[in-house]
Formats: structure tokens, sequence, C-alpha cells
DNA sequence: CTAACTTTGTGAAATCACTCACGATTTCTG
DNA sequence: CAGAAATCGTGAGTGATTTCACAAAGTTAG
């Protein structure tokens, strides 16, 4: 695209999370912040902040800081906050039914809007206001989703894979511990529950503070 | 704390995953992998996995690779995969449910052994063999461990987290959106689900592969 | 045994991310 | 209104991580 381009991946990831707290301040009435008291907020580098913002252009007065009106409309517009994304979400178990169960669209543009699971039982009830769909019928009920939350057993994965891609997913979160290969022109974002609290574990023992 | 301090944290972040895949091969009965073989399963680039492993000295063999067993050996020292880290998890909801039943002692070192919950309907219950005990009672029942999972109300995070600071807990898994503050030697890993939503969505829309 | 092939380990370069530190500008206080 | 205080935006430096690319060493095949 133009400009955008040049926005730094690690700023990318960090956007979301200042749009939820500048909203939050936006909610409660403040009018205005500085990178300080956000820095404090979300436990980010005051610097860092700035920086992030300042590939947008100048957001902030200096001797004020930011109108939080005037950001949360920035982010707003910048991270397409009124435009909702279409999620599926592929396996029913512990897992897939928090995600259903959690309230995915407070302060959040994507919402899943179906689910799909191999167990029959569970074909045909509502959970958290998502029905859920036999896995067989994905290439029908799927409609046109781009993006998709795996969270089957490790095995499954990469076959369910190859499906989504076939219907024209171009995201998928992977909540398996499987790594999948997927053309080049789709994106996939690991989070493997238990590497992260083995390498937190890993750091605690290693890295002491 | 001698050599190993000088291994890169993203390094460090990678050896579990590693390890997995390695003792994968090793219960498959492999002799040998490469690195690049080992890059297309876990999707690191090889030269990245020849440093990684490099830190620990000269693991392979030149024209041959590594040799399964003995790094399915040497990760399982490094990674102390025989001495289990004891993890208390604070809130029995969807996701604490899911991770309950989640068996995270499939080829890992770390083990919920006790639940808390600010719920007495829950408490007394035992959700995949751990045993959920009331919220009010965390300093009595948390024992010694060190590493707790926070899947409660973002709310609460703040409030919890002192407490189980005051217990001696020095690594936090948070699932909460809340950024918490700890003291310094306190170490806290984020996964803000939908945190990584959100940002999975914005790069599929500005960064398109 | 030799030649062709494979694969590691690593210097060096490239890329990416973070932080410091300060001039410029605005706000605030009395 | 003047001086003090606050705060941004950013140049420049530092640090961390990834990638390239190749010599060295081992393996394999005939």
């Amino acid at each position: 695209m133009d400009e955008e381009t040049k926005i730094p991946q690690a700023t990318a990831k960090r956007l979301p999370l200042y749009y939820r707290f500048i909203n939050n301040l936006y909610l409660q009435g403040k009018m205005r912040v500085s990178s300080k008291e956000l820095s404090d907020a979300v436990k980010v580098d005051s610097a860092t902040i700035r920086r992030d913002f300042s590939y947008f252009g100048a957001l902030g007065k200096k001797g004020y800081g930011y109108n939080v009106e005037h950001l949360v409309q920035f982010f707003r517009k910048t991270l397409d906050q009124d435009e909702t994304t279409e999620v599926a979400l592929i396996g029913v178990g512990n897992l897939g039914t928090a995600f259903l169960n959690y309230n995915f669209m407070k302060n959040n543009n994507t919402k899943i809007v179906v689910a799909f699971d191999a167990d029959k039982k569970r074909v045909g009830q509502t959970i958290g206001g998502v029905p859920i769909e036999h896995i067989d019928d994905l290439e029908e009920r799927m409609g046109n989703v781009s993006v998709a939350i795996l969270t089957v057993p490790s095995q499954a994965a990469q076959g369910i894979t190859d499906r989504l891609i076939g219907e024209g997913v171009s995201g998928i979160l992977n909540f398996t511990p499987a790594r999948i290969t997927v053309p080049a022109n789709v994106r996939v974002h690991h989070i493997d529950l238990s590497v992260e609290l083995q390498s937190l574990a890993y750091f605690l023992k290693h890295y002491p503070l």
C-alpha cells in the first residue's frame, strides 16, 4: 500500500493494545493522555509509544500530550474498527468452547460467526450465539470468512488447514502444537500454550531477574 | 548462569518447540535429522536453527546432521525436562477449565497442581485431576508453586497478582487483557487473545503477502 | 580410494527494534 | 505576561536477531 507499508511489524502488533487502552480512557471521559501515562498502563516504554505513534504522523501536541478523542478516532480508522472481520472457529473442544463464550466483540472488530466440530452431538447446538456445524460441511457452511481459529487436535491440523485454504482463508490463528504448512500468501499466527508455559519456566530458571 | 546466560532470548523461546519436535522424531525411531528437515517441520529458518544449536556447542556433525538421540538427551537436560514445574491456575472459567482439561504433561515438564475460583459452587470439584479451592484460601492452599496462570476477569487481575507475588510467585502467564504491574524480579508473559486476533486481521489488511 | 555430495558452524552483513537524550513547542502558574 | 514545567517528535546510538554464504569436515557411491 502507501506509507503504511513502512510500519514495523513490532509496532503493528502493539496497535490493538493501544487502541483498547485509549478507548477505555475515552469511555472514562478522559480528555488527554501523555506517552508516560500510557506507558504505565500498557507497560511499553514511553519513547517506544511516541515512536510508534509517529509512524502515523504527528498525533500529539508538545507540552500537552495526546487528545484522547482524536487518538481514539484515529485508531478506529486505522484498525478498521468499524468494519467487522468475520471468523470461523474449527474444533469445539474445551479451548474452542472457551473462545465461543468469550466475548470477542467487546472493544473488538472480530466476530466468530460459525464453528465446526467432528462430534455430531455438538452439531446444531449454539454456544455464545454461534451455531455449530459438522466439519464435513465445512465447504458449504463457511461462507466467505477469511480468518479461522484452529482449536482441533494436532493430528487434524494440517488436513483442516488445507481445506480452509481451499476455501480462501488467508489468516489462521493456530492453537495446536502442530506447525502447519501453508502457501506463501497465507498468514499463520501460532499460539502454543505449552511452549509459552515451558519457556516461562525456562526463563525463570536461567534468566533470574 | 555460566555460559547459558549468553543465550539470546529469541533462542530460548524456541527451545521448547525444538524439544517437542525432536522428541517426536525420537519416538518415531528416527536416527538423524538435518537442520533443513527440522526447518520444514518447525517453520524456522535452517540457519537460525543451526545458530540456535551452536550456542550450546557443536551438537551436530558436518555432512551428517544431528543425532536424534543425542539431541533429545541434550535438550531434556537443558530444559530440565526431568524436573516438573508446579503451576497454580487462578480463575476456573471457560478458559481456565480448558487448561485444566488440557494435558499439559504430554511432552511437558509443567503441571497444574491447584486451581482457585471465586465461585463457591466450583470449590471442592476436581477438573482434569486438579482440585479447585476457593480464592479466599489462596494463601493457605497454594503451597510453594512459583508459576501461576491467570485466567480471571480483568478487573480482578491486579489484586490477585499482588496476592500471588506476596506468596512468592515469580512467573505469571497472564491471559487477561489487563497489563499487570509487578516488581522487577517477577516475569510476566502476556497472551492477549483478542489482540492476537486483531493484529492478525490488521496484518492481513495491511501487509498483503 | 576418490570424487561428488551433504551439512555443519560461523564470520560478516543486513535487518529490525529499542532507548537515550534533547531541541522545539506548548501549557501552566503566579 | 514571563519563567518554569511538561511533553512531543526524532536523530543518532545501541542492541538484538536474522540471514547470507562459504570453508571445513564428514558421508556416500561407485
